[in-house]
DNA sequence: CTGGGGGATTAAAACGTTTCCACACGTCGG
DNA sequence: CCGACGTGTGGAAACGTTTTAATCCCCCAG
């Protein structure tokens, strides 16, 4: 309980504590004698900086916020460590929310990271709703979008080109021999399951198919049960030849579902899913995936949230937009 | 940037800084009168409070660490999630902290908790040096283990009884008939990899079996591709007639490994991972694991934590040891 | 009619840091 | 030898909130 102040260390240190704040944040202007005795000083009581008080006069903190959809998706968790890393290499902290899908969740964690004074948000929006993230910036909150393209152009984003992925993903399929497909997808109120059935649709025309034969089954949640219920519909009104789902949970679940209905993969029908989660290369056939950037995307999201909040006037904003890269395997071998 | 402070609103209300701080800290003892007049010019002001200067003034702030070892691996994910729940429901903002198994990374990530003044710190310690923990106490900061007993008597801790596990879970594959039991293992540095084994001894001891006979594999990592190395070992060696992993992702390697070798599970090996993750259910030949309560884990620690901090004279200290629950699937049938 | 009591509100002092400005001191060019 | 300059340090104000003690006002008992 030991409050000990840079008061209390200028005291120890024989000046004052306007140079131990300066030994603390602009070593180069204080002369080497004082600072070796000021750094002494410091740990000989422990001293160790209040944030808060910090914020307060410098007027910015040294904390991001991180906002996701689901912190139980391997997807999210990935893109997570990579903030975490960067942020911790640059001395940043990180205060999580996650919005569990929910908008409203998702406004009480930002009006939270808003108190907390964040330099800014990293955040994969779960509305398609810009204003809410306009509040934040007027409070002076940079906003960088992760696994979503920007709203606007004075504002970075980082996302995955999900049509792209989509359309190779199907092309892939369509190139083992397949003329009829499926695609199992998470709720289309989410802007990946629609941009990747969009891609989907290109492939075929491309194949000269009919986009419109595309056969769509879509899930309540990205998750295996969901995709287990969605094989037994298929198997049920009569198997296409292949299968493309919106992510590799719905994949494992539908391949689960086949295998135990005595169907071959990928002899009687070739699957597969995305995000190459480690899971897709670990199951039993392993699963054909469409791999994300996952770990960079939070990297460079993060070095770019933390450019625009240290370097204000030369800072660049950057829509950046990955390319998918499929990793094939035995489900469409 | 319109930084609008406590005045402003003070001064569009016609009441003093003092009285509004009053509406937002303790809105009873407040005229309803003048309290809706103050809420009025809060939210057409757009004021939101400055959670630093609040901070300081009051000495607490409502934020509180999380420190875990591996931010990838779903169980901590859940714990995460069981974590942000209670917090988000209570207020609080949650930091989270990714130690990567490295003791340096957890002593940075400290550090930055510390200078947060966070109101107190969830750990899953990934050394067994109490000091540093302690060093956290004397600045003010409540500490509550996560998954790891209790280092001292004042101090919440919640964990699970990681020998009866052990023990559970290699006495049901005792009973399916099996003789000669491999141990497959994290790190023996991982209190939870010993604990396990432990219990696994107990279990044989209890069979009649000379616990010396436990065949122990050390993998470098618990990762299902570590897994696939040590069952590639006990493959080459020759295989016991049942495997316990220290966990899932380790099994569902071993599994994999199995069945490529052309090994049946459970008809040839009988085989059980710990954690039961959701791909223990969902992968091909669905896994026998020990259950724990992750999710719960993660919600009774906080609630200690926040009770210790909210209401520290009647705060009781308390030590949880939960039970793991064995559930039987396929790969022991 | 007066004095006292209690509820509602205010004024002002903190909290620990950063930062701006001024000052001291030594150095160097003229 | 003097004045200007630059480097290093000290002093003090300010950041936005909370909190304590004091004040105000109204009402009621005496």
């Amino acid at each position: 309980m030991a409050m000990v102040s840079i008061k209390d260390v200028a005291a120890l240190a024989g000046v004052s504590p306007g140079t131990v704040s300066n030994v603390l944040n602009r070593p180069g202007k204080v002369a080497p004698a004082t600072r070796e005795r000021v750094e002494a000083a410091i740990s000989e009581l422990g001293f160790v900086r209040h944030g808060s008080a910090s914020t307060l006069r410098a007027g910015h903190s040294r904390t991001i916020g991180l906002s996701v959809i689901d912190i139980g998706n391997p997807f999210f968790t990935e893109v997570a460590a990579g903030v975490e890393d960067v942020a911790s290499e640059l001395g940043y902290a990180v205060i999580l929310g996650n919005s569990a899908g929910s908008t409203d969740k998702e406004d009480r964690n930002l009006r939270v990271l808003a108190e907390q004074r964040v330099r800014g948000v990293l955040i994969t929006p779960s509305g398609e709703d810009p204003a809410r993230l306009d509040r934040l910036r007027e409070h002076g909150i940079s906003v960088v979008l992760v696994d979503h393209p920007a709203h606007r152009p004075d504002q970075c984003a980082v996302a995955v080109d999900d049509v792209a992925g989509g359309r190779a993903a199907v092309a892939h399929l369509l190139g083992k021999g397949a003329r009829s497909l499926a695609y199992v997808t998470g709720p289309l109120t989410i802007r990946q399951c629609v941009e990747r059935r969009e891609g989907a649709k290109m492939a075929m025309t491309a194949a000269g198919l009919d986009p419109a034969g595309l056969r769509v089954v879509e899930a309540a949640t990205m998750t295996a049960k969901a995709g287990e219920k969605a094989a037994g519909e298929l198997v049920a009104d009569g198997l296409p030849e292949a299968i493309f789902c919106a992510n590799d949970l719905l994949a494992l679940g539908v391949l689960r579902a086949l295998l135990r209905s005595g169907v071959r993969v990928p002899e009687d029908v070739v699957l597969m899913g995305y995000d190459d989660i480690d899971f897709a290369a670990a199951s039993t056939v392993s699963l054909t995936s469409m791999r994300q950037p996952t770990y960079q995307l939070g990297r460079i999201a993060t070095e770019l949230l933390l450019d625009e909040c240290d370097n204000p006037d030369t800072h660049a904003h950057q829509h950046i937009m990955f390319q998918p890269e499929l990793v094939a395997r035995e489900s469409t071998q």
